[in-house]
DNA sequence: ACGAGTAGGACAAACGTTTGTACAAATGGA
DNA sequence: TCCATTTGTACAAACGTTTGTCCTACTCGT
């Protein structure tokens, strides 16, 4: 049916082992040689078979992505379509082709990510964010298979990240509150079993430390990265006697949870209270009040991790394993209020 | 290295055949002999090649997602990611893998697809939006190669759709804003040369003409699917001696600029304008206003795409080939203003 | 003019499966 | 008891490449 090698060495006379040697680019052929075959390629419309090929060689051309468990919920939060933007960009550019794959739970997860390796179906793996324990980790850890982590690792073993530094970000983002004068800032935290969560929570509880603010674990909340948890968030702490005047919370989608639930309590942002997010969402700005956020740069998030899995599958050993893409705060109006 | 169906068959003294109609189930296997190979797999930890498999039975276990060319784009408008996120969903409970390719240039996009296609790595190509001429389609039918679109075919030979009725989707929202009294309505509309920028133009004139109401060409403007043509598009029609008094707008991301504009203007939305947006992606919620926007359920789109491949790949031929998933009007406060 | 060295290409094995066909043993009917 | 079926399994070819090794025919130096 499809045109394959051999019919190209047929017609050009020569063997297939010739032909293999003129797509791959040995020296071993004459330039005449190569010119004549190239042409008989073109006219069959010659396309190499890609199945084939990796059967062979071992390799396949693409890099698997693995998405975190609930794809039904994912793309809510618009921090992992900016991700994959960086990754898919940066895969187009190196000609590489991206697989895309997830579980419902995470058992479905490690199958999938087992089909893929051991089936031998792509090179690499990606991986967006991490648990504190993570079954797929310690999966392609054994298998001594090639994965980059989008997010810190809690795991000992060296392990290629690409990564923000979330405990600073945290820092900052508290930090902007109390030097706008707050005195009490609450916390609104994600999924307790995310490595991401920990280390923000950390970031935060430093800055109130250094500026000697007390602890009031009453104001620190968990949720997940959906608007619904940072709705929640609020209806408890308003009920309570003590209030924040501020809260630094996880994500920007949960800040918008949190945003909502406040202007239908009637609560106005940011003179009652203030409020910082992360990601820096594109639709920060267009919130009212918009949303003071901290910028962590998703995209090249994405696109670094792409790049370094590329490089470690291909071999060239990276220069260092964990790379740290830098964070900036975005101040807008949801925390441009000075408490005296 | 790994586990070969010849490490398995070697293991149980039978023969690598066996082991295969094992694997497929062939009911040529006495129920003693797969058991006994079963557990022997297990023990070995064996998984198949499924490269090699691809290579022998023709078939992939993927599908190719294409994007429409600007992958640094593409996120930037969440309705992508919504469609993604139904696709995925589907694969995912198929237990399908999902492979994404994109080119910066038609060019390159249908090079991207060539390779895919003629390189035997997918079974069938999902295509999202379409031009009005469209080389990667035409390369596809030349090929005969299984793909769905979504969205509305330009050509006469049939093809597999699923898509959204956007002529009447159109007509509806033009009419929810005559029936609000409007007499004067723009229309922000997408890149010419796709279909659905005409499809919902077209809906548009529908309703206008309908109504009696006159049209008015320099109230129609073209942009693309992100918020900084809407911007402009302001821009251009408020520097106008005579304005609408109401949008329609083609899509929701670049309402948002439109929405933008007006603001810094110092137009107030609904009062002095009111805008109808498309798509309904999450956040129309949070603007202020809150946006009016036209349902098309781009998650289903997604899924009930995904679905129809799945269905033609394997042979199952579909009852038929085009699908309209169903739309409906979400009212908001950014058209909440009735005109005398 | 002759042997050594080199360049260009052919051959065949290998990658890990699936599947059509052949074969042996077991079963059944007469 | 013997032949005809049926059942279960083995054999080998095929899928379309890549790649190590071998072979042939130059080119060149002497």
């Amino acid at each position: 049916m499809a045109v394959t090698i051999i019919d190209v060495a047929k017609k050009a006379g020569v063997s297939p082992s010739t032909v293999s040697r003129v797509i791959t680019g040995s020296s071993r052929i004459s330039p005449q040689t190569t010119e004549r075959i190239r042409t008989i390629m073109d006219e069959l419309g010659y396309v190499p078979n890609s199945i084939a090929k990796s059967l062979v060689s071992k390799t396949t051309n693409s890099i698997g992505l693995v998405l975190p468990k609930p794809a039904e919920e994912l793309f809510l939060n618009h921090f992992f379509s900016e991700l994959i933007r960086g990754i898919l960009t940066q895969c187009s550019r190196a000609e590489i082709d991206l697989m895309m794959t997830t579980g419902a739970t995470e058992r479905e997860e490690v199958d999938a990510v087992s089909r893929l390796v051991r089936g031998r179906k792509v090179d690499g793996i990606l991986l967006l964010y991490s648990r504190k324990e993570d079954p797929t980790i310690e999966f392609l850890q054994k298998q001594d298979f090639p994965f980059v982590l989008v997010g810190r690792s809690n795991y000992e073993t060296p392990i290629y990240t690409v990564d923000t530094d979330n405990k600073q970000a945290a820092f900052d983002a508290t930090r902007h509150l109390i030097d706008q004068g707050h005195q009490r800032i609450g916390f609104v935290s994600g999924p307790p079993n995310l490595v991401i969560s920990e280390d923000r929570k950390e970031g935060y509880l430093k800055a109130l430390e250094s500026a000697g603010l007390p602890l009031r674990p009453e104001w620190i909340l968990e949720g997940d990265f959906l608007q619904e948890s940072g709705y929640r968030a609020m209806s408890i702490i308003m009920s309570q006697p003590e209030r924040p005047t501020a809260f630094v919370v996880i994500d920007d989608m949960v800040a918008f949870g949190v945003l909502r639930g406040l202007t239908e309590l009637g609560v106005r942002v940011p003179q009652d209270i203030s409020l910082v997010g992360f990601n820096n969402i594109a639709v920060t700005e267009l919130t009212s009040p918009p949303l003071t956020s901290i910028d962590i740069g998703i995209y090249e998030l994405g696109y670094t991790a792409s790049q370094l899995l590329h490089k470690i599958v291909k071999g060239e050993p990276a220069s260092q394993n964990r790379l740290i893409i830098p964070h900036r705060l975005i101040v807008r109006e949801s925390s441009l209020f000075r408490v005296n």
